[in-house]
DNA sequence: GTCTATATATTCGATATCCTCGAATAAATG
DNA sequence: CATTTATTCGAGGATATCGAATATATAGAC
């Protein structure tokens, strides 16, 4: 199993962090979105999100119908464990490779 | 072409800042390893450095042949302004993400 | 000088994983 | 049963990954 994780698991683990327990797929779309400005489809976040859960990195519940009108039910997810593990690491990553190389050079 | 850069992507971009006149294949994945812990073969190096060249983020000049024993010319890699862009939108899109949610969770 | 062994470095070909979308499906309410 | 909300599916492209093959340089034997 690929100890990695993709460029897009990272920021649906960060979503899913963000959002608590109102992450489900519309919202975790919405808040890459908000943040980042990086446009997807639904196809790709449930995607991501499966596979993520097939890794074990997040958990799922299935959540209530809503009194709001129709619709089918959410499936909210959470991030486990491991999850939190495989993203601290790949921060760390990240932040060590990006150490010490500053500012300026994000600008230009 | 994508706009997006993949994780490995990113960190050989930032290997190659943080080497300067001195990234090559060899240096890169070292640089990499060491920083990160995340072992990889040289093919794996290699192919990603040569997309990096095709999508315009780097660019190439052929060493000249060193005086120490032996040995193929060495390809050396410099990361160019559409690289610099690239890195500092997809840093920055992490940081975006991973803002507000802090040390406690990157533990646990 | 030129062969050949050896060291260094890069490329190649094949496969797995990840990303991506549009269309299809499911499940709830009025 | 029409509409709304939400998720799944199927197919194709992009990225990542490796081991083996190839290229190119020097040193030493002859």
């Amino acid at each position: 199993m690929p100890v990695h994780l993709g460029e897009l698991e990272q920021l649906v683990l960060l979503a899913v962090m963000r959002l608590g327990r109102d992450a489900y797929g519309v919202t975790v779309r919405r808040e890459i979105t908000e943040r980042t400005g990086r446009r997807m489809s639904f196809g790709t976040v449930y995607s991501t999100l499966n596979r993520l859960d097939e890794k074990g990195l997040v958990v799922t519940r299935l959540g209530e119908p809503t009194a709001e009108r129709g619709g089918r039910r959410k499936k909210y997810f959470l991030i486990a464990a491991a999850g939190r593990h495989a993203l601290a690491r790949s921060l760390r990553n990240v932040r060590n490779m990006a150490e010490g190389i500053d500012p300026s050079w994000s600008v230009s």
